[in-house]
DNA sequence: ATAAAATTTTAATATTGATTAAAATAGTGT
DNA sequence: ACACTATTTTAATCAATATTAAAATTTTAT
């Protein structure tokens, strides 16, 4: 988490309505959700909005910057703690799980990346794209050392982003259902992929 | 798949129309795809999908309850079929990718249920929140007989239709990646619940 | 070949929501 | 209290698309 540092009203009042957009993508859409549904979040009006932003196509891409920000980070983080590469992927799935329930949360859902301008699109894609190969690397890493099971890595890794992009649409806050999810889902999304025995 | 039987030319236009229509969702979301974008795909003006349906909201309708259909009927046949817990779960995994990849697709992702109207909205829902408990009845019925490791069935049930439910953001009609998702898949998701040993 | 029905298009209209500019308010340092 | 800056609101405007109605075309049955 390089950004959020900024201590200034003005960055912190920027974090919020992230954070406020994060969520209403989420529920309902780029599209779907206007930017009044933002600002009423804010208890601003939409007009405020754009003070701190161009315009809403802005809003949608720093959402998902953010967003590939915290996978970054909870990626980063695991590859700097070692251990085996089951180890690190187990650990990047909790501390990205702890993430987005946590304070740092809602993550958007990266999931209108075709709806961002072309320049916005292929930044993000790539910020996504280079998530994905890291994850993978991970998952190699651990069939070399024997920790993983032996797969088909791209499958794998679909599978288990998957699960975890999808998270938003059911997680809402629930403090209870956080506890639970930062609890069970690493082992759940890990558990498949150990190396049996042997 | 109840529907569809129909031969009329009518059917068969409406549900060429909310493949497209299912397509252009997954892809830009409800409201980021114009009538237009999908009447393009079938050579139509956008004018003509009134023909079909009431409105565009009705349209994402359609396109959800197709949706559940399919999945109803993934499980339908699993259950069918007998077997253990895991045989279900793992039969009833293999049939919704086959689907999702086959001649039934594309099946729309049901990301945008806040955007039906509420009658719709609960229907949908319902069809919805049934579906994840049909899917936790096997796991617990596998965990009864044996054959599944104990768990948390609601967060299991959540990882894995998440991963499902996210197959549509990657998987494009690509021949090759879908013979390898029907090929890998099912025992990807289904492989972290074996029960150990014994 | 022709009439009736089904389907699609053309040409408006309506609505929603993004965006902008100017005015008003709140905040900060002196 | 004052002047200056930062933030927010009010009040238009603009643009995109959903929607509708009437006309044109295509299909089907006879």
């Amino acid at each position: 988490m390089a950004k959020q540092a900024e201590e200034t009203r003005f960055e912190l009042q920027k974090d919020r309505m992230l954070r406020a957009a994060a969520e209403c993508f989420n529920e309902k859409g780029y599209s779907g959700t206007s930017l009044k549904d933002v600002a009423n979040k804010l208890d601003l009006t939409d007009a405020a909005l754009y003070y701190y932003v161009r315009n809403k196509e802005q809003l949608v891409y720093l959402c998902y910057v953010r967003a590939a920000d915290v996978g970054r980070e909870a990626m980063r983080r695991s590859v700097a703690a070692g251990g085996s590469g089951f180890d690190k992927v187990e650990r990047y799935l909790r501390n990205h799980v702890e993430m987005m329930v946590g304070e740092q949360g809602p993550i958007a859902i990266m999931s209108e990346i075709p709806s961002l301008k072309p320049e916005h699109r292929e930044e993000v894609l790539e910020l996504s794209r280079k998530h994905s190969i890291a994850f993978e690397k991970l998952i190699e890493e651990g069939i070399a050392d024997g920790s993983i099971a032996p797969c088909d890595v791209r499958m794998t890794g679909n599978a288990i982003m998957g699960a975890i992009n999808w998270i938003p649409k059911w997680y809402h806050g629930d403090a209870a259902v956080a506890a639970k999810l930062v609890e069970e889902f690493p082992g759940i999304l890990a558990g498949g992929l150990r190396a049996t025995g042997r």
